[in-house]
DNA sequence: ATCATTTGTCTATTATATTGGACATATGTC
DNA sequence: GACATATGTCCAATATAATAGACAAATGAT
């Protein structure tokens, strides 16, 4: 989306486009809006995006949400989402893996995908520690920034990393810069060994442990991670990787067991 | 969207529309399906189709799916949905009044829901029994051929109730034709009493119950319904209807308790 | 009360998206 | 082989969608 340059001026943008860019605003800012600051938030021409919510609205994609003339996402959304889970079923599954690591280590379990040429967390189990580690589910975040993202685009050529990952998301939030090259080789190194786990990028108190969920064509789909506080996930290292590995490889069991249509696309 | 009649020839349809048609369509179908056979079958222009997909498929909402180039509803959906989900947080709360309507009754239990100007089971929860009655969870229905949908339309005035129902679904599935007026008193008796139960239209051994969930402004935006065999459903009838007014009732109390943004919309 | 900002509606203009149909392969049927 | 059907790509024509900007009402600050 913010990675397609539109170089020449004078240029209109496609409605579809617009729209889902729309949609996608309204998924990260997670509360409802109104048009007149969505336009002025994603940067699009105030009639345009009236028309284009309007359009939306009376497809119930979008829906009146939190009055005065607020828009959130809609109903419509919900039972197309709904039918994507439904076909690729992995929600119990996934969410039997998560509970069981979740509880096996009292850390806080993730399932992550990518989201475009982003980091997501899809779905999450939180420890059972007094404090715990959580962060937002469906949040999009750069890829470099963690460790699933190393597995995450273990598929692609370096050329592609490259050209895939938006040049600004090698800054990482403490304003370091992490050259692709020291990227990509972990990127290598991590689909060799099946693993990543680091120290993360993001703060200074959690180590991230990440491993892959392999599809149809051995593809890293997927990843289940585990956040946990350095100290402990630097003793039990072993332990929680070993936990994980086999949640994730019981959910590719799952997977391969299924007839008909692939798991995962 | 059917409902909308375009009659003027030489007429283009929007993209946007065009786009939902498409992931409607295959919502409905629940499967992946080729471009070409999707063009065919909504009756849109095949390089019309071709192109929308295209686009779809460059913003996640489509994904390619069970091979041959058959695309399939994309992960970005699921995403979208599931911000839905979370905002009107009616998951929890609906898992567990249905089955508790489930478990008390032994009958199917299901949570419906207008999607446009059709009837559509959002969630369910099949009975106990040894044959077990249940439907098709995210199907669209006409709205007069089911109990919920005397509720569902209760805010509607008689004549937007005539323009909201397609004409077209006044025809039963057994042919017969069910005057406009008879259903619209239907509705306002179901209005006055809040609830609704008869020998199912669809077929001739369920008796289906249905109660509102009201929204904020005491609308109707949601159904608690139970499915039962006819000889039951008329002998526990006070009993099952209890079971599911408490349940309604919890549901909607859930929701004022909750600050912020409505629960529903 | 005055001024600035926010919000929504409504045009006219023009860049372009939608479309019919031509073309080129597969695939299947007889 | 001959024929029909299914599938995907490409292009030119024109209907229309995206946009800038004018307008006005509502809101808020001082």
């Amino acid at each position: 989306m913010d990675a397609i340059i539109d170089n020449a001026i004078g240029k209109r943008t496609r409605g579809l486009d617009r729209a889902f860019e729309i949609l996608d605003f309204l998924r990260v800012k997670r509360e409802p809006m109104k048009p007149n600051e969505i336009a002025a938030q994603i940067g699009a021409p105030r009639s345009s995006v009236y028309e284009l919510v309007n359009l939306l609205l009376r497809n119930g994609i979008l829906d009146y949400a939190g009055g005065e003339g607020r828009v959130f996402l809609g109903r419509k959304l919900y039972f197309l989402g709904s039918a994507y889970e439904e076909h690729y079923d992995f929600t119990r599954e996934c969410e039997a893996a998560l509970a069981h690591v979740a509880s096996d280590t009292g850390e806080t379990a993730q399932f992550c995908m990518l989201d475009g040429n982003k980091y997501t967390v899809v779905r999450m189990k939180e420890g059972a520690r007094p404090f715990r580690i959580s962060s937002d589910v469906g949040l999009s975040v750069p890829i470099p920034w963690t460790a699933s993202g190393r597995l995450l685009v273990g598929h692609l050529s370096d050329t592609e990393i490259r050209d895939f990952i938006p040049a600004g998301d090698f800054t990482l939030p403490n304003g370091e810069w992490l050259d692709p090259d020291t990227f990509i080789a972990e990127v290598r190194q991590a689909g060799r060994s099946g693993e990543f786990t680091f120290n993360s990028i993001v703060d200074s108190f959690t180590h991230c442990f990440a491993v892959p969920i392999k599809g149809d064509n051995d593809l890293c789909v997927a990843t289940l991670c585990l956040v946990s506080p350095r100290e402990d996930g630097l003793k039990k290292r072993t332990e929680y990787l070993a936990c994980l590995k086999s949640a994730a490889l019981s959910l590719a069991d799952n997977k391969t067991r299924r007839t008909g249509t692939a798991l995962f696309s």
